[in-house]
RNA sequence: UGAGUCGGCUAGGUGGCUGCGGUGCUCCAUUUAUUGGAGGCUGAGGAAGGUCGGGGCUCCAUAGGGCAGAGUGCUGGCUAACGGCCAGUCAGGGUGACCUGCAGGACAGUGCCACAGAAAGGAAACCGCCGAUGGCUUUUAGCACAGGUAAGGGUGAAAGGGUGCGGCAAGAGCGCACCAGCAUCAAAGGUGACUUUGAUGGCUUGGUAAACCCCACUCGGAGCAAGGCAAAAUUUGAGGUGGGCUGCCCGCCUAAUACUUCAUGGUAUGCCGCUUAGAUGGAUAGCCACCCAAAGAAAAUCCACAUUUUCUUGGACAGAACCCCGCCUACAGGCCGACUCACUUU
RNA sequence: UCGGGGGUGGUGUAAUUGGCAACACGGCAGGUUCUGGCCCUGUUAUUGAGGGUUCGAGUCCUUCCCCCCGAG
């Protein structure tokens, strides 16, 4: 493993996340992302309801969606993301949820890079 | 055997792979005082929840006393304190084990008691009864006028003790007996709330204080986003470098622009507060296998109950956030102990 | 971490000091009409949930649930 996986912990990334318009959804969960050209791998976030549930099952979605994004880190491209699950997340088993959680991510992230090739 | 009451305990376990938080521990690397890696140690609950009560801790306020306001409210003890706990008293409920109770004061005062009913509080005559006494008439009687009357009817949640005998025109604690209840006194038991017994008294003025209120006692306010330390940017102030008067120094003037030092203040931000779990976008996990509980289905023994085997599903309530003591609320299943009632057998 | 306000038919609001849960717009059914509208009649509520005080709670007390607002 090349290096950690690291959580957002600054005001301005969030700020940043709440503005942009690279989002995408699968399953049910919806992933966000922004970036600023200074990251050197994925960092995320959650953004848990507490529609879901008790904070028993959302501390459970939050922590199997963690471990699914870990089990294979190198897809992603480097930036923030901004993952919010439905409720759907808590009963769904491991593999459907990790395909949602990596395909949502990965489709939100090229939006953004195919769009910056466009322009640039 | 069945139905219950009370109290206590527990809150799945083991292993494998991949990972996470903390670390005044050890080693290595890096920079010189931080960062990274490896190892060791350690890492959620009985309610961690609701935030209802109290305390520690922190800051602010504070001569002393009173009013106002808020809270508590049987007795004794425990506690740092509490609206908490334990034991008791009384009242109510249950066949019983046992359970429930914000349980002071309504002769200090004020208010309210709808509808119904004659009358809802120091009473009252609607129907009824009587009409002794007085009155009238057709005078051993009648009228029901004055008046007497709370026994009976009816209303209501509630109608100012109950039963019986006497008494009376009819009645009435009007008189008496017993019972209930109140007040005072005395004795006995108890630390006390209170209980028991006896005597005397007048025959005895509802309910509501989770209505205002009275009485007794308690209470300064805010809360870890408390509070403290460091400290950009910006602000303000004081200098230095600069330009001019002169060739230089001192001195004076200038400051439109730029650089820089110190102080001011304490914002962004970081750290401390902070913990034998101690995060600060929040760690304590993900996946798999087996075992023990549990549920469902099928098959066999089989009237059924029950037992065995196989397969499937698959773990109650619920996640620390400064720390304690309580309360309240949520909770599948299991285990232990004490006790009660009913039935059966001996 | 604190403080304040609220929950009443399907919707929006009333209910004085505890005393018959009211009004409007809807919905449904019926009537009127050749048909529809207007109109008329009826119906549509265990006052967020549980327990208590009281003769009697929308109202008073208490425990939960949900919603909204404010302060740092």
């Amino acid at each position: 493993m090349s290096y950690k996986l690291r959580s957002i912990c600054d005001r301005r990334t969030f700020a940043a996340l709440k503005a942009t318009k690279f989002s995408a959804r699968r399953g049910s969960v919806r992933s966000l992302f922004a970036c600023s050209g200074e990251e050197i791998g994925p960092k995320i976030a959650f953004g848990v309801s507490k529609k879901v549930g008790n904070s028993v099952e959302r501390n459970r979605i939050r922590r199997r969606i963690r471990a699914a994004i870990v089990s294979n880190l190198d897809q992603f491209a480097p930036g923030s993301y901004l993952i919010i699950p439905g409720k759907g997340a808590l009963n769904a088993s491991f593999e459907d949820l990790k395909l949602d959680v990596c395909e949502s991510m990965r489709r939100s992230s090229m939006k953004a890079l195919g769009l910056e090739s466009t322009n640039g």
